[in-house]
DNA sequence: TATACTCATGATAACGATGCCGGAAAGGGT
DNA sequence: ACCCTTTCCGGCATCGTTATCATGAGTATA
């Protein structure tokens, strides 16, 4: 590892001090105009860069996000892009680290963020987070915190989410719109409030329309096709089977969609079928998947400007929280009726 | 951002030395036994950690590994894993940025990390990028670079690879056992090296087993299921269409699979597809999808091993070179004899 | 001509930690 | 009683940069 040209390197070689060589370089106001130019002509040629970790442990700041997420897949992957775009823009770097939807891994994952002092946190947490101890201690810490996606109620910090309420409803209406009447929901994880909030819209639809609630159509399951082709295979092989499924994500849903087919029901006539996240993969399935789709990029950018604005302002935000509406995209799969 | 307790603390509050409580807190051999205990002790209670930041300063190392990707496809999220996980457990920290198939952002990428210091550097090259000065830049400053999955030649650094032109082999000579004799190729962005490798692999096996070469089935395109549906669709519709398509990716392949479904050709009867990759969606489609499997879990840990390898040992491995062998999954699209 | 003021620069401390050197106190051997 | 060796600890420099204060020369003002 080569040695990097510093500014004692310009200041001994031009007969200057550090200081007047740093001034120079920042144009600062009382440097002469002849020194200033010498000295920016030599670091141009020695390339200098500023050493930025001097810099950080003077400032006490490192312009780092630490951002821990539960996975990479599509929506995740997608709002990741968009945290970095804003982040990028103003300056930040981004550490992101997987907790792979394990609660150990994410508290690992807490503690080398914030010993690498990372400037502040965004998090979406595991699937298996119950206890929020180590988000607590960011917040002892006084670091900033933004909660985003999969939120957390029993923390009080700013929060970027869906309104998976919502989003429930509107699935589920439209497929009661459409004639379906026994509509399944593939839920997720149990303790996940995404999972819970679009279940929560999913029964308040069912209950508007006076359709009563069926626990055996509604099965907990982890985001994984395979489990949720073995989950739809588990509906569609009841007694009384359901004739809509409204999957809380699309890589439930495209399993379902392979299930269906494999049974060799039709879509959209035999049984219905509704995903979520607007996965480019619906679009190219034959039906294609109809799906709820969450602003994924913006909202990650939503959630990078929170934190930048939670840095820069000294206003308390922990009550803020930005609710992106979701949208319907109707495909083949549940378009029953013209 | 509330102020950490440093070493200074812990003295002042013992009345000791910086010094000593630095040596105590690290089990050096020259320090009393109560002190120590008292030391660590008192750290315990005020939650003190050392300052990453300082120690960096100090020592010239962060501790921090910069890794350069084009996107975060299936294949690249489960290499940043085995990444991420060798790298964790050796106590390293890894920066991912996606240059999302862009020069200019990898470049922009490539000097911010070089700038924040990262002790060196793991690279996937973007489909654009064809100038690698920026690439050169890394290794004037004498800093780690390890080469993955997309590599290149013209760079001199150890690289962990597949091997792309037997992965292509396995794939053609599959085709033409299975009696398919007109074989189409969606390969990738032409530049990329793996594209022309896998495709490498294609033209051998088609001249060895005798076979003319048809220029007209050979289509470029991004690596993008949409686009592997319209070029599929393109071969599909052409007067003297081919019986079978090897593409250079599931993402391809997958949209060809509905290109061909669309048409109304069954596999793997009328035509035979092999994608490439082993995406667990293939093993979702109706039929299921034959591919290669690069093991890219595996890629992945082998890249982080050699890259702390090559900072820990002083010997010059700018000529090491893993070259994984791919494995060919055969499943129903293309198992037209038993 | 003495005073005040501007302009350009230098010196020093600080950020948090480590490494080297040196020194005091205690103990042992002759 | 002297010297030497341990044992334990403090002081100082250092990493690269900036901020604050001090200093010197030169110029304008009374």
């Amino acid at each position: 590892m080569e040695r990097q040209t510093t500014i004692k390197d310009i200041a001994l070689a031009l007969r200057l001090s550090t200081s007047t060589v740093s001034r120079a370089l920042r144009d600062a106001p009382d440097v002469g105009e002849e020194t200033r130019k010498a000295v920016k002509a030599l670091a141009e040629e020695l390339d200098y860069q500023p050493n930025k970790l001097a810099l950080s442990l003077l400032k006490k700041q490192t312009n780092t996000i630490g951002l821990i997420i539960p996975n990479l897949d599509y929506v995740l992957a997608t709002m990741v892009k968009g945290i970095d775009e804003v982040a990028l823009e103003a300056g930040y770097t981004v550490m992101v680290c997987q907790s792979d939807e394990s609660f150990g891994r994410e508290i690992v994952n807490t503690k080398r963020l914030l010993d690498s002092l990372v400037d502040g946190f965004i998090i979406s947490v595991s699937s298996e987070t119950m206890i929020f101890d180590h988000i607590k201690k960011i917040q002892q810490k006084k670091k900033p915190l933004v909660l985003f996606d999969r939120t957390v109620n029993s923390i009080t910090a700013p929060r970027v989410r869906l309104d998976n309420v919502e989003g429930g409803r509107i699935a589920t209406q439209h497929l009661i719109d459409q004639g379906y009447k026994r509509i399944a929901l593939l839920a997720g994880p149990e303790n996940l409030s995404i999972s819970n909030e679009r279940m929560e819209g999913y029964l308040q639809t069912l209950k508007q329309n006076k359709i009563k609630v069926d626990k055996n159509l509604i099965i907990h399951c982890d985001f994984n096709q395979e489990y949720g082709k073995m989950a739809a295979k588990e509906l569609l092989t009841m007694k009384n089977r359901p004739d809509a499924i409204f999957t809380i994500s699309d890589r439930l849903a495209i399993g379902a969609a392979l299930a269906i087919k494999e049974t060799g029901l039709k879509m959209p006539k035999d049984i219905g079928l509704v995903g979520f996240n607007n996965d480019p993969m619906t679009k190219l399935m034959t039906p294609t998947i109809s799906s709820v789709e969450m602003f994924a990029f913006e909202m990650g950018k939503a959630t990078a400007k929170i934190f930048l604005e939670m840095i820069h302002s000294e206003t308390d935000m922990s009550e803020k929280e930005i609710i992106f509406k979701p949208k319907l995209f109707v495909r083949e799969s549940s378009s029953r009726i013209q």
